[in-house]
DNA sequence: AACTATCACAACCAAACGGTTGACAATGCC
DNA sequence: GGCATTGTCAACCGTTTGGTTGTGATAGTT
């Protein structure tokens, strides 16, 4: 296993193109080769070359084989990794806005101005 | 509620950038005026008021509250959004594995050659 | 062996991006 | 009112990026 070298802000960063993305949405369906995936473009194969160089870089994508025709397949390790990722700061948040609830509980009203911070609390 | 303007892409595209991914990392922990979040780092404050910028159009990021110096607040129903978007895929990968895995045992040996692909079932 | 199709590498170009500096608007304080 | 602080807008600059074309390498096919 182990997905080679995915960052966050990697990964992020090769689905930040919409071209990348569509890649991905089409690879989520079954592996494809380069020209298959290169199809329904207006943009040449070279260039779908290097969005999957970039989407191979992150991790997110591999050859399913090896040869020069092999066709590249869908890593789906990533979206675990990113899942967790999201997920822990979902519940960072989270748990903020808990404390702060209790913190506005445990409050006189005349305090709570239209504050929905807890910063500089002992500085 | 409803996010503003959230692509997917939109989203990966403003949390591509390592500085907008720490600025994220920081205000999970609570707001912040655009000052302080500038502190940290050796660029000025009108790059991040740039950056800021780009994470409140991916609807990652708002004001909280009126004036020009309002704290700048995590907009957690991103988190909900991407992960959502996620699981989705990453339930559609599985499908397919298990989908996969049903074709090939109802397959003779002799077919199952090193392909890892469903492609071109019914062209 | 010769030919063709598929893909990758290299060089190049226009546009977008991340940063700067300078000027200015908005707020808080004397 | 006048001043200092804070944040944004605008113009500019170097680098990165997404695309192109051209060339060459790597299989399949006959």
């Amino acid at each position: 296993m182990a997905v080679s070298s995915e960052s966050p802000a990697r990964v992020f960063s090769a689905l930040a193109d919409p071209v990348r993305l569509e890649l991905v949405t089409r690879l989520v369906e079954g592996d494809a080769t380069v020209g298959e995936l290169a199809a329904p473009y207006s943009i040449s194969v070279q260039a779908v070359s290097k969005h999957l160089k970039v989407l191979e870089g992150a991790g997110i994508v591999r050859r399913a084989g090896p040869g020069h025709r092999a066709p590249v397949q869908l890593n789906a390790d990533v979206f675990g990794l990113m899942d967790r990722w999201i997920e822990t700061y979902r519940r960072r948040c989270q748990e903020r806005y808990e404390r702060l609830d209790d913190l506005l509980a445990t409050m006189p009203v005349e305090l709570r101005a239209g504050n929905g911070s807890v910063r500089r609390s002992t500085t």
